[in-house]
DNA sequence: TAGATTGTTAATCGATTAACAATC
DNA sequence: TAGATTGTTAATCGATTAACAATC
């Protein structure tokens, strides 16, 4: 098995589709699967998922295929769902209560253990099983709890301002759902960027260029 | 200039960045700005800027670089906001509320003119300018505005069973929250996708794997 | 004019696909 | 054993970066 920095990006993103895919298989009952039939099922190409696979490990047996169950534990796995991350949310606009609502965290490696605002309307709050706490209380908050990842759900002059704060209070994982660049300053975050506008900005270009 | 169909969707999907930063940089009073200080600002090398600008034509000049306020003008009529799309949401859950309530579609070539939902406790409530109406009456509705875009926030299943009644109906892009593959089955349709639990999932692999 | 910076071609790099020997 | 399908190497394709002549 390669070291997993050596994974390229490409690769790692198509795995969350894999878990999906395969768990669907899981709830159908299907026992087996080749790369063959999963290719026709996911759009990708059967090499393609071979390469991908083969990158973690080999999950398969010649002449048989994988075998559903353990290649999505095993998915699962190399995923890390099995080692939780304490989690924080930042913002409960909207937006973040959206996400807060609909998010399955728990089966996924994320525990929330705390929602901050800084609108006095909505502290106090209950959501997701948090109280809504004052964005002052943060640093207590984290010397006491560790949280070692941000759901940034804040405006992008807010994000900017929270950013070097969060870094500085532990947190190495971000899901950034702000405009704010937090990769370009801090260098050893991760960041994951759910830039909505940017998708619909996207659709449109499509929307006026592909269908003729 | 190339045709557009010609244009390959990494560059696509770098465009709305490249709207974001100048939009910055307008607000910020930049007047002209060249593809190696645009570099440092976007994290990108000068070399790809200057491509990515070519394939859609010339907007700079030898020896001064870019004209902000020219190029800002230029990538927004390249992604197409000056020819709007008459739009409807599907789905006023949570995720449905805050993306109609959070999201700026007049600036970016959308018009929200109908929530559609299937809860007989949210139809009737005032969303985004917008009644939510039964889902029943889609058909009627799409027959008298023809819309052209669905953004879809509901569940799998129910997504599973709208799509193709959309695609009936005349709807050519598709802003997908749910986790149904729409292209799959139709591929003529124009689709982007949100997959929020993909990109935690990502999020996920990435802090565990990347922060040693 | 001299300096700066684009537009564009060529070189490099990485990701995807094809092919096939290994093997269940 | 024969058939199927993986794991893996090699070939292809596309995207990014480097270089530089054109030109403002």
């Amino acid at each position: 098995m390669p070291k997993n920095s050596e994974v390229s990006m490409s690769v790692v993103r198509r795995l969350p589709r894999y878990y999906r895919f395969l768990g669907e298989l899981l709830r159908t009952g299907v026992e087996r699967i080749s790369s063959r039939e999963l290719s026709v099922l996911m759009g990708f190409t059967a090499s393609q998922i071979r390469q991908d696979l083969n990158c973690f490990g080999g999950f398969g047996q010649q002449g048989y295929g994988y075998n559903v169950v353990y290649l999505h534990e095993a998915i699962s796995k190399i995923l890390g769902f099995d080692n939780t991350q304490e989690t924080i949310l930042i913002g409960a606009g909207n937006l973040g209560r959206a996400i807060a609502t609909y998010t399955d965290f728990k089966g996924r490696g994320f525990n929330l253990i705390g929602v901050f605002d800084n609108n006095p309307a909505i502290i106090g709050q209950r959501l997701s099983n948090c109280d809504v706490t004052d964005i002052a209380e943060l640093e207590d908050f984290c010397k006491e709890h560790h949280p070692t990842v941000a759901i940034v759900c804040v405006p992008k002059t807010a994000a900017e301002q929270l950013a070097g704060r969060l870094v500085e209070l532990g947190i190495k994982g971000f899901w950034n759902f702000s405009h704010y660049d937090i990769s370009l300053k801090y260098k050893q975050a991760v960041v994951e960027n759910v830039h909505l506008s940017d998708s619909l900005m996207t659709l449109c270009y499509r929307v006026n260029n592909e269908t003729e």
